[in-house]
DNA sequence: TTGTGTTTTATTGCCTCC
DNA sequence: GGAGGCAATAAAACACAA
């Protein structure tokens, strides 16, 4: 354990130096006029070596800029050091290593301050990024909301005026915007289009074929007479069949835009083609 | 002038290293 | 076990608004 003795606290004392600072008072701290003040200053300092005061005397400016120096030299205190600077500034030795001390953990705080600073900059940055690309994603689901209800409200116009067009057609031109969908996220991954070609008709030969609703392109008449409705549920189990298709760019739409899950499930239930660069 | 908040100097207790 | 570092804290010195 390292203790200081009274007599070491006590040469402290008588080794400080009145501060500039002190000076500048123009009062006393008692409220005395300055002569009495500084008499009394004297005769203070004067008694420090005959009875404890109890009183702190901050270091001159002289004396500070001297510790800072030999701190922006090395903030570690190694005992020669301290001893020197202990000489040259007129102070004890552990006044100097007190000094340190205190002025290490002010650096510490101030650093950890500015640490804070900066992280808190990256998280603004970062969050801003996110709040605009969250706009974006509720602007396009909206409008994809709206171009669904379109394509609902058009199916349904047809099936009451041309009875010759069979609301199927309507139902297949929307289809092919959708496999104009797929296609445009294979090609974005590098594959052929007929490899999701391949799944979509796996997936539908599996799951929807069996309600009697024929997906391939090109035979597009073999539906008998069904009601837009149907149609609807079918095609929103069709899309929900080629979202697991596609499940791997699912993913990666999710991590490069910040898609929610149920923006995601939106995003392949609707029949447009993507045109999203993030 | 005074109350109050901040800064600086110093102490205490605990921990690690040699 | 002593020396030195650090965190927490006390207390004096200082700054400043009301």
């Amino acid at each position: 354990m390292k203790r200081f003795g009274s007599s070491e606290s006590l040469g402290a004392l008588v080794s400080n130096f009145p501060s500039k600072e002190e000076g500048k008072l123009a009062k006393g701290k008692y409220g005395y006029s300055k002569e009495f003040q500084a008499m009394l200053d004297s005769l203070e300092q004067e008694d420090i070596g005959e009875e404890m005061s109890g009183k702190k005397r901050r270091l001159s400016s002289e004396q500070v800029k001297a510790l800072e120096r030999s701190f922006e030299v090395e903030n570690k205190l190694e005992p020669e050091r301290k001893v020197k600077l202990a000489e040259e500034l007129g102070l004890q030795p552990r006044q100097v290593a007190i000094w340190f001390q205190n002025r290490r953990a002010r650096w510490k705080t101030k650093q950890l301050e500015r640490d804070y600073s900066a992280l808190k900059a990256d998280y603004d940055g970062l969050k801003h990024n996110y709040d605009s690309l969250e706009r974006q994603n509720k602007a396009l689901a909206e409008k994809l909301s709206q171009l669904k209800a379109k394509l609902c409200t058009e199916g349904a116009e047809s099936n009451g005026s041309a009875k010759e067009e069979s609301p199927i057609s309507t139902c297949k031109s929307s289809e092919n915007i959708e496999v104009d969908l797929f296609k445009n996220l294979k090609t974005k991954d590098g594959s052929s289009d007929s490899d999701s070609n391949e799944v979509l008709m796996k997936e539908e030969s599996n799951g929807n074929s069996s309600l009697g609703y024929n997906n391939n392109n090109n035979n597009n008449n073999s539906i008998s007479s069904n009601s837009m409705v149907n149609w609807f549920q079918l095609s929103e189990s069709r899309s929900v069949a080629a979202g697991k298709g596609f499940q791997g760019q699912l993913v990666r739409m999710e991590e490069q835009s910040l898609f929610t899950t149920d923006d995601s499930c939106n995003f392949f239930s609707v029949d447009q083609a993507p045109s999203l660069h993030w």
